[in-house]
DNA sequence: CGGAATCCTCTTCGATACTG
DNA sequence: CAGTATCGAAGAGGATTCCG
């Protein structure tokens, strides 16, 4: 029994909206949707720390207010999964924002979990709008398997490989992190990671991408904060 | 003493920034501040069942991470303050996106706690950029003071009258609440306010206001959720 | 094996009371 | 006015158990 969830029940569209999705976790569980569908555990797996009583319930309530669909996929894949509606999805310009405003926080972290589609998320969030030319691009990092795809105005990052991308980047997360938080004299080149198929459309990609962060990541006032 | 406030500890731009804002009334804490500088006790006022305890956590939370600013006022006012540092305000457009997105759920409430600038700043969030000669506005609502000042690309709500405003609109939050989300059919005009000064500019203004505010509510894909 | 419900502990919240 | 102290209630975190 969940009783009535806490709500402000203010006539304000923040509070209002915070109702849906101000719970803690509720907005890494979208996070976790923009990526693709997602099984419960694939979720868990995502967020950790967050207990699978704490997911049902927030996964309940996204469905009760439409913002998150539960499918069960055809054969051959017998498997409930989570995606998100419209309105669920119509939370992109939200998710950004954050994104954008916390990625002052990336540089310089020590000791947090990290994945690399998190990363990927975060490079995509803060880039600007892609050039012309620019070309999808798969990574695996630390063995996990994403990409981010250039779209019409922005860049997205998913779980999985795209058949037609136009490279590979392999490497580890600390590896990504380090190239794109550590700012080198000029141009540091990809550094530790590797590419298969087409280099220079990778590393124009990944270039284009570290230049975004920084920018991002500069703009929030260099405020370092916590005593 | 509050211990290690709870963290989510991953290396995601969205997770630092929820362990910074995240929590429950902190977002609400920070658009009252956007709408000028507060005291302790007027935070309180704006913030119906926040409990003088949680405030005076998120403050000091917020003061830390250098997005809140504590300062004396000067003789004739020995007033404590808190106001927004740059790196607060910054936090401008997480704040309309979740104001816009919000916006949906405006429609149709009842039973809730209402200010008359929670309206306004849902007004001004959802406006479109202000054409040429649109002009600054006062407001009365149910005896609060406030005002939408029309800026470059934008419109903010701020609590206070301005000197130099084009019209001065009066009436009650529920009229303008009536105004703003009853779709009548055509114009229907300014409803039960009441304007000093410029008529015609105020009628503008309102009409500018409405029409975003519209936009914005039926873009949210008009799910009407919560069986 | 995926998708939870249950139980238990700990933290946080909300409300009231109290103090410099 | 600007908070701190306190306390019952609600929510989160973690492990285990249950069900299809």
């Amino acid at each position: 029994m969940a009783g009535e969830p806490r709500r402000y029940r203010e006539l304000c569209p923040i509070a209002l909206a915070l109702d849906v999705i101000g719970d803690r976790w509720t907005l890494l569980l979208i996070r976790e949707l923009f990526a693709g569908p997602k099984r419960f555990t694939d979720l868990e797996q995502g967020l950790p720390g967050v207990g699978s009583s704490v997911l049902a319930t927030r996964l309940r309530h996204l469905e009760q207010h439409g913002l998150v669909r539960r499918r069960r996929l055809p054969r051959p894949a017998p498997a409930l999964i989570y995606e998100l509606t419209p309105r669920g999805a119509s939370l992109d310009a939200v998710v950004l924002s954050i994104a954008r405003w916390g990625a002052a926080y990336l540089p310089g972290q020590q000791d947090l979990v990290s994945r690399g589609r998190w990363l990927l998320q975060a490079l995509a969030a803060t880039a600007d709008p892609p050039p012309p030319g620019l070309g999808s691009t798969n990574f695996v990092l630390d063995g996990e398997e994403s990409h981010i795809r250039v779209g019409h105005r922005r860049l997205a990052a998913r779980d999985g490989l795209l058949t037609d991308a136009r490279a590979t980047v392999r490497g580890t997360v600390p590896d990504l992190y380090t190239l794109a938080t550590t700012s080198g004299t000029g141009e540091p080149g990809l550094g530790r990671v590797a590419v298969d198929g087409d280099r220079r459309a990778a590393e124009w990609l990944l270039k284009h991408l570290v230049a975004g962060l920084r920018s991002a990541a500069n703009s929030g006032t260099s405020t370092k904060e916590h005593a």
